[in-house]
DNA sequence: AACGCGTGGAA
DNA sequence: TTTCCAAGCGT
């Protein structure tokens, strides 16, 4: 059985291999400077937080329009929480949204408006955990720091054929990628990067292309022929069920082609984004039981229910339309444009919007 | 410590 | 279709 022996010469050949791997095969991302050019924290750190559990080609769009519209930390501090909240709408997660906010003031206020470059501080700033505070590290300050994502996990169960469930075996994970995070004069950076890159395009979840991988002769799973294997995860079999619940949404205008929404309370699911009004969501099998917020006689009920999938439960919404519905103004609710909710509603609300598409004509 | 928290793409 | 899961964090 071959082992990694962790000497100082083989981890140095380890590293040179990875780097020039990287360094052939990196993407262009839009947060990803150009070589040679220092990197921007700010860019880091927004990329990092919309990237946490979310694909790649998720967020670019995303990044793209934050940039464009909040070209520095200052100009996305001094903006209000909702109007982030909003740019963020569609790419879940929305306390992501309500942290970044709140780490740009912190970092205005305490910092002046420079990203901290101590793991110390970092952890301190909401929304930057221990990877996000790594990331920082090494790749906005080419400081070392022991990254470890899922990327990162996956390639160390496989790189030392560590057989137990991933969930039970994080921190020897982490022991074993400190390993190669010594206090070298190379490039954190781009260390960092070239790991994740070589799991989001090498060492994948499913069928890794071991032959195309810059260190496979020094992998314990690749010598056993067992990278199909690994890593190996919980079996879901007590998992329960994902529940499944049920409610009505309003899809109410007035006669200026405004639509009644509300701003989300501050906890919980959705928190502070927009949203179309609904009844409570209640357990799909005591669907008649729930309170509807008014009476369906003053609408008319679109055929085809909306689904959607939470983290923790699906969602059944039946979507009732009127146009002629007399609202009293309350605090809770407010009429916004058709034309200026597009883009700002979670997309639950969003599937919600888009199905009087299919309100039949007559009814 | 385990759970809540979104979404969309791939197999 | 279902299942998995992607550069995690906060509580």
């Amino acid at each position: 059985m071959s082992s990694f022996n962790p000497s100082l010469s083989n981890i140095s050949d380890f590293r040179t291999h990875l780097l020039a791997w990287y360094r052939l095969n990196r993407r262009e991302l839009p947060w990803r400077y150009q070589q040679n050019a220092p990197p921007d924290p700010y860019k880091v750190w927004l990329s990092e937080i919309m990237l946490q559990q979310t694909t790649v080609t998720a967020v670019i769009p995303y990044f793209q329009k934050f940039i464009k519209k909040w070209p520095t930390l200052c100009d996305l501090a001094q903006s209000p929480q909702e109007e982030i909240i909003d740019m963020w709408a569609g790419l879940g997660y929305y306390s992501r949204a309500r942290n970044l906010h709140k780490c740009a003031r912190q970092v205005l206020q305490n910092h002046q408006s420079v990203f901290p470059n101590t793991e110390k501080e970092l952890l301190t700033l909401a929304g930057i955990g221990p990877y996000t505070a790594a990331a920082i590290l090494s790749i906005a300050y080419n400081k070392p720091a022991n990254i470890v994502d899922g990327n990162v996990e996956r390639f160390m169960a496989r790189f030392f054929m560590l057989k137990k469930p991933l969930r039970d075996i994080k921190p020897l994970i982490k022991n074993k990628a400190s390993v190669f995070v010594g206090d070298y004069e190379g490039d954190h950076s781009d260390y960092s990067q070239s790991l994740m890159e070589l799991g989001a395009l090498i060492c994948t979840p499913q069928s890794p292309k071991c032959e195309q991988c810059p260190v496979h002769h020094y992998c314990e799973s690749y010598a056993n022929n067992f990278q199909n294997k690994i890593p190996t995860r919980i079996s879901k079999e007590n998992k329960p069920l994902r529940p499944q619940r049920h409610g009505h949404a309003y899809l109410i205008k007035n006669k200026k082609n405004e639509i009644l929404v509300e701003r989300r309370e501050e906890k919980g699911l959705l928190a502070n984004t927009i949203g179309i009004p609904t009844s409570q969501w209640v357990d799909h099998k005591k669907e008649k039981e729930h309170l509807p917020l008014y009476n369906k006689n003053d609408f008319k009920e679109i055929e085809e229910r909306i689904n959607h999938v939470f983290t923790h439960f699906e969602l059944e919404l039946s979507v009732y339309v009127s146009e002629t519905l007399k609202i009293d103004q309350s605090n809770k609710y407010y009429w916004i444009s058709e034309e200026n909710l597009k883009r700002k509603l979670p997309t639950v609300f969003k599937k919600v919007y888009n199905s009087q598409e299919k309100l039949s004509p007559k009814k």
